[in-house]
DNA sequence: ACTTAATTTCGATAATATTCGAACTATGGA
DNA sequence: TCCATAGTTCGAATATTATCGAAATTAAGT
């Protein structure tokens, strides 16, 4: 018999994105700080994004990330390997992610 | 003498507009309602605009959409007409009112 | 002046969120 | 198998926020 594999995150559909929270979600400053990386390196594990703020807090926010459909996140090895859904994004709200990323500062 | 007007309220200048504050006052469902309804109709007074809410709970939303700046807020006779300052929010964050109001749903 | 209408401010309560340490889980080596 | 690494989950403390009634404010009308 084979192991089941790592319980893998759920990441919802497109179908089940919802503005509000997505709003909600990049409204706060950690959050932003990690989607403004995420879109400049393309992708970055859990603690290359850590500011010195602690692995559960860190969690907390990827988790928020990932549940409003922003981040993808897969296993590789033991590192999470996090990413923007970025075509996802754009094709439920279109435009949206980017003039939120064009806002550098 | 003359009587100084009703003390005006504080709109800030597109200088002072942050983003995390814009995004936290779009993802309240009550609010977003509220810019949804302005954006259709142009502008309102307040009491068009509860839906049924107390008014206590309408003046909190309000100030924190005025607080980031995107509504205006004039003073005619006893009613306060709002709108949206859209021109302002499109000058500081180019393409994201739009792409928030597209959504109508 | 007095009254009404529209809204704000105040104060309290309830609901949500953020933060973070400690314990737990999964994976890859030694 | 034992250990280290990377994250997650749990639980509790703190902080923010939403909601709403009651009282206060402002302007207009009588």
């Amino acid at each position: 018999m084979y192991d089941l594999p790592m319980r893998p995150f759920k990441h919802p559909p497109v179908s089940e994105f919802v503005l509000e929270r997505l709003l909600y979600a990049l409204s706060d400053p950690v959050r932003l700080e990690i989607v403004r990386h995420l879109d400049e390196l393309g992708e970055a594990s859990c603690g290359e994004l850590d500011g010195g703020r602690p692995k559960s807090t860190m969690s907390h926010h990827f988790r928020i990330l990932r549940d409003v459909g922003l981040v993808h996140t897969q296993t590789i090895g033991t590192t999470h390997m996090n990413s923007l859904r970025k075509d996802d994004m754009n094709s439920r709200f279109p435009g949206l992610l980017d003039a939120i990323l064009v806002q550098k500062e």
